[in-house]
DNA sequence: TAGACTACTGAACAGTGTTCAGTGAGTTGT
DNA sequence: ACAACTCACTGAACACTGTTCAGTAGTCTA
């Protein structure tokens, strides 16, 4: 019967795709608490109970894993909620950038998977293509835009210009605090705030001769 | 005859240095060509000609070897010349976090080895405990220092807290680069030297409060 | 010349990512 | 109901990895 054979086709869907949920989680789960190095097909397979050869019929590779796992990561860097206690434009970029750091306290390994590593190469090439980054990314700029059409920048500042210079303060602060190139004494909260501070002041001052970085992508 | 013993002693190890040299110059050689993941102890012993077993007579581990190229990394950092045309203070102090900027374009193995790796924990613990580290960035400080008293920065400014803004600043566009986490339309080098602008500008109109991070080490 | 010291090797251990022939259960067509 | 087919899954293997260790060969000492 065509009904009960399609019925069976999609149950087998639905399995294929449980089991690929299943490796993901157990990945997460061991990434999570011992980070990517320490992950290995065999202790994804043993915790699935599966054999190692069987991952492979649902990723073509462990890198792929990782992938998937880093598109997690960048969903949840995105989807914690807008902080409503910020009534000023630029508190709400303050805001924006603090979240990003605070990302990197919170979840250290998603943080290294998506912006540090360098043993993934395809994380780094594809990082981009992920649809909803570039739309966030626009979205943020936006917002940017808007706050120096508001006359808060300097006229003539470039929003793309702003965004890729707080991000860049702010994540060398995040790096320097996840690979711990700080001394242990030193506060890496106090040395994020004051860094974006400065970026932020700095670009409320104006940089001499504000710079054209070519546009993104 | 004792002083053939001490003769034999000496070149015994004369001999063992050499050996010791010829590994880190291969492991070097093999790193910089293909990154500390794709460094493996028995392409640095085939380079040599020694079996592997033979390197753990040298090194203790993989690990110490790479320990003793990010020693050797920082040794370059620092030895890059001084640039005798800055003649403002502050453009010495641009000069310098420029320099780093650069270093981690011309040596990225190096520098991902030095600032960003994690899978050779002893380096994060020990970076530190190089004393010509800490020598280095007493000097950087006391030259900041030195900007300070003369008024180019706002009283109350602390030289530590300016070093580590622009540390973390620079750091930031160097780590984004290097780890392709820039379109490849986006120039770094424009982002590097507005991010570090941004920085100093911010730094000399005044963060508010500026922050009392504790002291280095 | 006998003994000690040391530098080095070959083989092994336990681990890694990945591939592939083969098995067996479930679904399909007759 | 039975044969045919499909497909998930396994076990074993391959070529690696860092590291250890018993054993050997060669030099130096007494």
């Amino acid at each position: 019967m065509k009904g009960v054979r399609l019925g069976v086709k999609e149950r087998q869907e639905r399995e294929r795709e449980a089991v690929a949920r299943a490796i993901l989680d157990a990945a997460r789960d061991l990434f999570v608490a011992e980070g990517y190095q320490n992950v290995s097909i065999r202790k994804i397979a043993e915790k699935i109970e599966y054999s190692p050869a069987a991952i492979y019929g649902y990723f073509a590779s462990k890198d792929d894993i990782f992938l998937a796992l880093a598109e997690e990561g960048f969903r949840m860097l995105f989807a914690r909620p807008e902080d409503p206690s910020a009534t000023d434009p630029i508190d709400e970029i303050r805001a924006g950038f603090w979240r990003f750091y605070e990302f990197s306290k919170e979840h250290p390994e998603y943080f290294a998977l998506m912006f540090l590593d360098r043993s993934v190469p395809r994380i780094s090439q594809d990082w981009q293509r992920f649809g909803f980054v570039r739309e966030m990314r626009r979205r943020i700029a936006a917002h940017i835009q808007g706050v120096i059409d508001a006359g808060l920048f300097p006229a003539g500042t470039e929003a793309d210009t702003v965004f890729r210079i707080l991000m860049a303060s702010i994540h060398g602060v995040a790096v320097l605090h996840l690979c711990e190139r700080l001394a242990p004494a030193e506060n890496a909260d106090a040395l994020a705030r004051d860094t974006l501070e400065a970026a932020l002041t700095g670009l409320r001052t104006g940089i001499p001769h504000t710079f054209h970085s070519e546009p993104c992508e």
